[in-house]
RNA sequence: GCUGGCGUAGCUCAGUUGGUUAGAGCACUAGAUUGUGGAUCUAGGGGUCGCAGGUUCGAAUCCCGCCGCCAGUACCA
């Protein structure tokens, strides 16, 4: 385009380039954006109470190193790409496996290794509500120990992170996959359909009993009319497997102790020792049958779990689907090194916790203060006090803008949802003194009253002006009284 | 992937059996109020009616294909 041709409204608009996200992906505003750190940061700092050490691995990987047994049917799951060198590479779509990969790689980590981590994993998957291409995990893990202690240390830190991020209620469901491998055996079930069987029984809560009953038979018809194919189980192998589930679902109740009697007596105490060993280790964590329970329908997708595996809801959106899963996968490292190396670890969805407590939308303040502008001539004063109060630790935003107009400097602290705003103008720096106005109490004056200079002059009534030296311990007071308020209430 | 529904302004939607220049509310911008965020009033900006064909004198409206979104379902290492 020639640059003299004039820039219309529409011949811009024909240029633009239309703002969007790829199908899947997601923009974190500030609101979100703020507590999704925040919930980062509390699960990092108790599992760094733990001893648990951090890492942090490249999103791309090898197509081959992600690959590996999950087989053909999940690869189409994967985002994979051509470097530029025309190497096979893909996106990391779990931390799990960039974790053997890295105790393969690196012998001289100390062993058993505990490690954290935190990051976007990608899979291609239909996105949903709540469930995004690229979303991130939290993961807790302990690589080169069977010993069941792993199991109740990372049930013990997710829990208790959980707890300090305050998500309300939850429960940590565990099962055993050889618990489920003896139901199947016992059911006469063919080896080559236990993944399949096992896929269905995951949905008992979800479904029900009946409708897992037909897609182990000869299939349903859901609610949109969609065909459902069953497995075709004979009728008495399909009978076998759920009523066992029934039972120990219903008769149990939520007892660890109870549900791990039903167990051994149907499956042998040799499928449950892991269980039973746990149950004990939880016991004395002081992690009871309120908190972790035993659930022999929890199967988990993954292939790679070989005993004990977790998932965790919340009681009150029971069908919002978990929020955290793991279990142990004791064979997963051997594929690059040949060598058994026994594993245990839990994953937080991050995003789904997020989406959970965010569909309870509360006002986080994101800002303590901002700092108006009313003399120009005058910025090096503003630059002094918006320094002063953030080395007092208050969050301060100084206002960066050119509107000369208080009301757009207010209206502008107002959508930040900040709670005090300072202003110092002509008068104030005649005087030597600041003015302190809080926008909350403004703001809920302005529900009392519609008339507007009576607003204007009972919220101007309100507002504190005092020396400017003592700005910084005035306002410091001001932020942690409400502080205070908020740990109180 | 499968089944069904829906695509009109940033958002929620209206738009008569096809008929001039496509509307409303909210949101946004400016002013009333040049030192006070709300409310109110006034004015303003913003649309190739999802995209591409077809039927027609004429299509947001009817037909076909594609894309996207929503719900259910499958899958979810």
């Amino acid at each position: 385009m020639k640059e003299s041709e004039p820039i219309t409204p529409a011949s811009r608009k024909s240029e633009t380039i239309e703002p969007q996200n790829v199908k899947g992906f997601r923009d974190l505003l500030p609101r979100d954006a703020y507590r999704k750190n925040e919930i980062v940061s509390v699960i990092r700092r108790v599992y760094e109470s733990y001893g648990f050490l951090p890492v942090e691995t490249p999103g791309l990987e090898y197509l081959e190193i992600l690959l590996g047994e999950y087989g053909d049917e999940n690869t189409k799951q994967i985002f994979r790409f051509k470097s530029p060198e025309e190497q096979d590479v893909a996106l990391r779509f779990d931390l799990t496996v960039p974790l053997a990969r890295i105790v393969a790689q690196y012998a001289d980590l100390p062993k058993p290794f505990k490690r954290y981590q935190v990051g976007s994993v990608w899979r291609a998957d239909k996105p949903d509500p709540g469930r995004f291409r690229e979303f991130t995990q939290f993961d807790v893990d302990v690589v080169g120990t069977s010993s069941q202690l792993a199991e109740a240390e990372v049930i013990s830190a997710v829990v208790k992170s959980l707890r300090e991020i305050g998500v309300g209620d939850f429960t940590v469901n565990v099962n055993s996959r050889r618990v489920l491998n003896a139901a199947i055996s016992k059911a006469g079930i063919a080896p080559h359909n236990a993944k399949k069987v096992l896929r269905i029984l995951d949905k008992f809560f979800k479904i029900g009993h009946q409708n897992v009953m037909l897609e182990l038979t000869e299939g349903r018809i859901d609610s949109s009319g969609d065909k459902i194919p069953g497995l075709g189980l004979k009728e008495n192998s399909a009978t076998l497997i759920t009523s066992v589930f029934v039972i120990a679902l219903s008769s149990p109740g939520t007892s660890r102790k109870k549900m791990l009697d039903f167990l051994t007596e149907h499956f042998g105490e040799e499928s449950c020792s892991d269980l039973i060993n746990l149950d004990e280790l939880l016991e004395s964590l002081g992690l009871g049958s309120n908190v972790v329970r035993f659930d022999p329908t929890i199967a988990r997708g993954l292939d790679y779990y070989t005993g004990p595996v977790f998932e965790v809801n919340l009681n009150n959106k029971p069908l919002f689907g978990s929020v955290a899963g793991g279990g142990r996968y004791d064979n997963l490292v051997s594929r690059f090194t040949g060598v058994q190396l026994p594993a245990v670890g839990f994953s937080i969805g991050v995003d789904r916790l997020l989406a959970a407590i965010s569909s309870e939308a509360t006002n986080a303040n994101l800002v303590d203060v901002v700092v108006t502008i009313m003399e120009r001539n005058k910025l090096d004063e503003y630059l002094k006090i918006a320094e002063e109060l953030r080395a007092a630790g208050i969050r301060t935003d100084l206002y960066l803008g050119t509107e000369k107009s208080l009301r757009k400097q207010l209206q502008y602290a107002d959508k930040l949802n900040a709670r005090f705003a300072v202003i110092v103008g002509s008068n104030e720096f005649q005087n030597g003194m600041v003015t302190i106005k809080s926008l909350e109490s403004g703001s809920t004056l302005a529900s009392e009253t519609s008339d507007r200079t009576q607003w204007l002059k009972e919220s101007r009534e309100k507002q504190l002006e005092i020396a400017r030296r003592d700005l910084v311990t005035e306002m410091k007071r001001l932020v942690d009284k409400r502080k205070l308020l908020i740990t109180l209430e």
